[in-house]
DNA sequence: AAAATAGTGTCTATCAGACAATATTTT
DNA sequence: AAAATATTGTCTGATAGACACTATTTT
């Protein structure tokens, strides 16, 4: 068979929630098209590699997160004949969420990375469509929150929960009580269970611990103000 | 820019709900490979078209429903480097939901395709990966049910509470409450508009007509059993 | 009249959201 | 002691699900 030339690219909104904000990771482009500008990280899907494979590696790459145990997932597939200048690419995107890193942003494109906090990024800056994807990625997020236990991916492997509540309030944009939201998720079957030890990380009466639960699905799902 | 031979196809999942059942238009293929096995129908991307452009275009072609009011939905991406014996071909499935058509299937491959009971489609029948597809196709619809009012998009344009219901327990395979549904369903804000109308298509007692409301996510949702 | 479907009303257990009260830490 | 956070409990209004009952048609 012969094939139009065509590009095929996986581009990655990786979510992270530092310092209560919701913030994703965006690379400064060195080179043209849009030389200078803010974008997402990605790159073109080698032969004979599967399309969630290139997304680990560009993940490992800009991040230094190579575990299998990090949240990822498809989004959607972007592919305008004119999305890009250079020819026609279409471009896969993923989702990752990953939890407050310890360790700055390292790997081979590290010098151009930085966490950006996603309510100041402004929809002209972006590289090709990617505020599109960014907004897609958000949005996948957002709506995700309420009925998978996926809000545990931002969190370290043990975690209290008030930083779990920390998560959908800084993901969501809205200020959850405490106390309700405290019984919700206890009481949710499989989101979490008990850890067994506390912390004090937070300040205030020591926290217990848990860690993620068996659920794929909440039942009954968190829900939005 | 070179890039690495690939080809770029768009595949349909087209379901609706005929006789109670939920069903997929499925084509016999003619040519190898997988000759004679069943698949979804789908072709490749036209250079400067868009991804959506040519699922539309295949829809029209199999289906004779070429209107914008089709509902029509990307689902996800497939892209296994071996997933087509004839080279690197990445799929970008569409779903689309139609309602019970008063004409038999037309079109140009009209020859070959036919309405399949999703229930009865096994597993090893389908080429390629597309039982794959096929599952999350149709593992969309069941869920997007519960929070938007997409059922509507299997219906015509003026249809009966209970046609409604129709659409739900064929998609769920699950009984409803007819009469708990009928509240929630009417009391769901802009789900439903009253048309004027009223029907006995259905037998028995009349029943009100509606069309579709502005309401594009469900509050609350519809709740599986 | 009998059967079929449409639609309304009622009851109960459960849940979301508001918020009081108590517990245990750091400052 | 004061401030901060954690956790439990209580109250109220809304809702889901079960199901009795009434309404309007066809057979």
């Amino acid at each position: 068979m012969d094939f139009e030339p065509l590009g095929l690219a996986a581009d990655l909104v990786i979510l992270t929630v530092r310092d209560g904000r919701l913030q994703v990771l965006l690379i400064r482009r060195g080179i043209a098209p849009y030389q200078g500008r803010w974008a997402l990280p990605g790159g073109f899907v080698r032969p004979d590699e599967d399309l969630e494979t290139t997304a680990r590696r560009e993940l490992a790459e800009e991040t230094g997160l190579s575990s299998e145990r990090i949240h990822l997932e498809q989004v959607a597939t972007y592919g305008a004949p004119d999305r890009d200048p250079r020819g026609r690419v279409v471009s896969v995107a993923y989702l990752a969420l990953v939890p407050d890193l310890p360790a700055p942003v390292a790997g081979s494109d590290a010098a151009s990375a930085h966490w950006v906090e996603v309510a100041e990024v402004d929809a002209g800056r972006l590289a090709f469509d990617h505020h599109r994807i960014l907004a897609d990625g958000v949005e996948r997020a957002r709506a995700k929150l309420e009925y998978s236990p996926l809000a545990t991916a931002f969190c370290p492997p043990e975690f209290t929960i008030s930083e779990l509540r920390g998560v959908y309030e800084a993901v969501w944009g809205t200020p959850l009580d405490p106390r309700n939201f405290h019984r919700k998720v206890t009481k949710t079957a499989d989101f979490v269970v008990p850890a067994g030890g506390t912390t004090t990380r937070d300040g205030g009466r020591p926290a217990q611990l848990f860690h993620r639960g068996t659920a794929t699905t909440l039942h009954p799902p968190m829900t939005r103000a």
